[in-house]
DNA sequence: CTTTACAATGCAACCGGTTGCATTGTCAAG
DNA sequence: CTTGACAATGCAACCGGTTGCATTGTAAAG
């Protein structure tokens, strides 16, 4: 059925044009330096060859290819593709294409991902790295890179700042009348656990809450389930959950032991994953998953076009508190 | 910060090794050819000057780049990433790297991604298509591609089938006492849609039940819960949803209207998003996208080796019915 | 001690573009 | 009419590998 793909090259485009090929190149890549009316004619030929050009010799050539590498954690983890999706559309728009791929939450896959990609693309954007730092560095000094939720100095990277957010709602607990809460952990390599867990901690000793850690398997709504015993034993009157698949878990099974929310317990997400379609509604953290990749991906051109700058850029993105139905007093103080 | 990747060459190793060029080559795609202690010191000194293959040259000679494009309506739809995830884990074990593109849901952008990746890619997987059938065609002739969840004969194909899932939801349905029920339609133009709603069609016909189709406007939560009106407004018993994000939002909107699930309305959904973790528990039909994925990658695989009988592949992959809390008899029969 | 066969390696062309420099053509200024 | 300047195009080297064929070395066979 299909077609041995004998792909048409420049040179036949040439001789059927009666040109060299360096005009038919120039035709396609400097128009400008080319008689309007040769332009015309060799893209007609190229046309109606039907011509597509060879990128590989391209790029061989020209040291470019128009590619990058996006690197995750966890595609199917659904955090993470509406950051993939802004940051392959940005890239659509630059004529660029994107590698996509997912190292299992696995410090030893990224790296060897790095290393198939180096040949392969321009440059590489990675996505709350479980890498040590120094390797980071190591990498970052052979090949573009841009971090989003990790923090290293010396490398660009993005930083969604959920920590602002996660004080004011530690202060909304207290004020409710919460004297004691606990912290439902993410993975403790995460730079975003980190953060939040730092920014709850701070707020909490503020405005003088108790604050004990549970920690979680995974960031997944079955280990959310699983916490709950843990949650309850602690004896706290309500929790912040370290995103909201956690949370969500947690919400399922205190209803399935028929324990209300909020009124005998309070819950605090983070990442907005579901809207306001869990139940009852979750109070949550805003995300800027979608910004964090577009943004991500200008940080990468500017590497790329080596303006001094863009290596020691740091930029934080802003959350804000979603207020829903899953804060209330505690029922007995 | 970065230096300059001036990267290291076949020719500096063979001069530092003194062999030739070609040895050189050989130590990495030929091995056998070479004596082992030759390709030894030749790997050494490789490794020493942290020697990175130019992929680009090499797919140049070879006119193999191992790259295949992975191409979805809408990376954010978490209907697709864990086929993302398991055809791009799949192609990491066979050495490939997989673009990743979005259409955006639109057919023009699908070619014009096509187009993009033809230079580029070794082959295309292409999911859930909008682009009509002789287009569809024209691009196969010219590129190894295919497709899942769109059915165009002499294209190779997945099809993940919720059909005979459906017909037992019928079955269960008019089992139960309903007499009439809805159809919550996904994407007109979808494969998945249309063989859904002809199954639902066929099981009501055969089991005596009543349907009504009510169109949404994207499968979205909140077209889901834009739908209930119209849902209701019909007079059914109970509805089946073009998948499970209506579905939810279905359940959330007649939850905010005091109707109870499943004592006052039945419901099935479809894909399996959730899990348990709807309120109630919501019956749907099992998904199988990651078998897709993966299926989908072998039959590419399949077709770049030129395997005949690969262009007429059509592979069916049979979902199952979940059943948990949406289903019950209906209150006024 | 030749001849033969095969293993190990080198040589050079090739993949399909890009690009610095040389060449040709054209027109205006001298 | 000559000269210079510049626009348009051609020539050929180069990017970094791969690979068919030629060459060399070596051990077994005659």
């Amino acid at each position: 059925m299909p077609t041995k793909p004998k792909s048409v090259t420049i040179a036949q485009i040439a001789q059927v044009a009666g040109v060299a090929r360096s005009s038919v190149s120039r035709a396609f890549t400097r128009p400008e330096l080319l008689k309007p009316d040769t332009v015309a004619r060799i893209r007609q030929v190229a046309e109606q060859l039907g011509y597509v050009p060879n990128y590989n010799a391209r790029a061989l050539s020209t040291g470019r290819n128009g590619n990058i590498a996006f690197i995750v954690p966890d595609v199917a983890n659904p955090y993470f593709p509406p950051m993939i999706r802004s940051a392959q559309l940005e890239a659509d728009r630059r004529d660029y294409c994107v590698f996509l791929a997912d190292f299992e939450e696995n410090g030893l896959q990224e790296t060897k991902l790095l290393e198939r990609f180096s040949g392969k693309v321009e440059g590489v954007i990675l996505v709350s790295s479980r890498m040590p730092e120094e390797q980071l560095l190591r990498h970052a000094e052979r090949l573009p890179l841009v971090l989003i939720n990790r923090e290293v100095s010396g490398v660009p990277r993005v930083l969604i700042d959920a920590g602002s957010s996660l004080k004011e709602a530690v202060k909304l607990l207290a004020g409710l009348g919460h004297r004691h809460i606990a912290y439902l952990r993410g993975p403790a390599i995460a730079w975003a656990n980190q953060q939040r867990e730092a920014s709850i901690l701070e707020a909490a000793e503020e405005f003088g809450l108790q604050v004990s850690l549970v920690q979680s398997r995974l960031p997944s709504l079955d280990s959310g389930r699983e916490a709950v015993d843990a949650l309850l034993a602690s004896g706290v009157s309500g929790a912040i959950a370290f995103n909201d698949f956690l949370a969500q878990g947690v919400l399922t099974e205190l209803a399935a032991r028929g324990i209300s929310v909020p009124q005998a317990f309070s819950l605090v997400g983070c990442d907005n994953a579901f809207g306001a379609y869990t139940h009852p509604p979750l109070t949550t953290v805003s995300n800027r998953t979608e910004d964090a990749g577009t943004l991500a991906f200008s940080l990468l051109m500017a590497v790329l076009k080596e303006i001094p700058e863009a290596f020691e850029e740091r930029q934080i993105l802003a959350t804000r508190l979603i207020q829903r139905e899953t804060l209330a007093p505690p029922t007995s103080p």
